[in-house]
DNA sequence: TAAAATCCAATCGAATTACTCGGAATTAAA
DNA sequence: TTTAATTCCGAGTAATTCGATTGGATTTTA
């Protein structure tokens, strides 16, 4: 149940770009950095999260990556989806229907869809926004 | 965010397990067949299971495994726990205290406490008596 | 004593993960 | 116009984990 360091260290650059968000393009080379992140493998991260539409960049010197929209509006489920693929503990619970025809194996596959909505409800109900909040004590929670 | 298959295949084994719950010895044999798990494979997982204290084992012709204590005290996560260590996203949540001294970093933490909490909230809230309840119909919910 | 079981330790192949490398392309500034 | 800064891209690789197998040794019942 670990989640991949892509996912963790994809959350933490984006973190990074959401404390900086609406100040221009932020480079690779700060990010990591800041983070302690390998410059390379970063790279790779960021460009799956361009690809995805959650970050734009611009090329050449001054250049860098930035949001695409506002820090509010991005959800760490939507980061790790796109790092790590679905949010489900178990294959047979990525989409609602499945080829489960031994009852038997229903019994737990109703676990796994437990665990799977209790996973995505707190990765979909926390921001980036709410991240920079409770990074400046803001959050009373 | 996946499993490994030594938890599935184990709850699958202990619902088994717990579905004959005071009937004497079940066979390695006959939770492998009935579960479609490889028999080498599933044996290492009784080990484990049975080293933890969930289950006793006897050995000889007629033997076999059973659970040591009543399904309705065996959660999920106990056997979670035992076949794939502790039930927590990142490294930086197993344990309450950190070595956490980057503030920026422990921003990133405070999801995975979230996410462990969560995780942690559904699987030890589960037991396997449920388990076997939900097979039989019996369960509203 | 034979058959039915669990016990145990080592090994192994495949897949995945985490990470590196070497340029090519683009852009801004000197 | 050149240079430096920067992203882009694809390939490669080392280490780890995962799922599973193998080959006995031991114990117990019939």
């Amino acid at each position: 149940m670990k989640l991949s360091t892509r996912s963790r260290y994809g959350v933490r650059a984006m973190y990074e770009l959401a404390s900086k968000y609406g100040k221009g393009p932020i480079t690779l080379k700060s990010i990591a950095e800041k983070q302690g992140i390998s410059e390379s493998y970063l790279e790779q991260l960021l460009v799956s999260l361009r690809n995805a539409g959650l970050i734009k960049s611009s090329r050449g010197a001054q250049g860098g990556y930035q949001l695409t929209k506002d820090p509010k509006d991005i959800r760490i489920g939507d980061i790790i989806r796109i790092l790590e693929g679905p949010i489900a503990p178990t294959e047979c619970v990525i989409t609602e229907e499945t080829d489960c025809r031994n009852a038997d194996k229903c019994v737990t596959r109703l676990i796994w869809k437990e665990v799977k909505e209790s996973l995505e409800g707190v990765l979909d109900s926390i921001t980036l926004q709410d991240m920079c909040d409770k990074a400046k004590g803001k959050m009373i929670n």
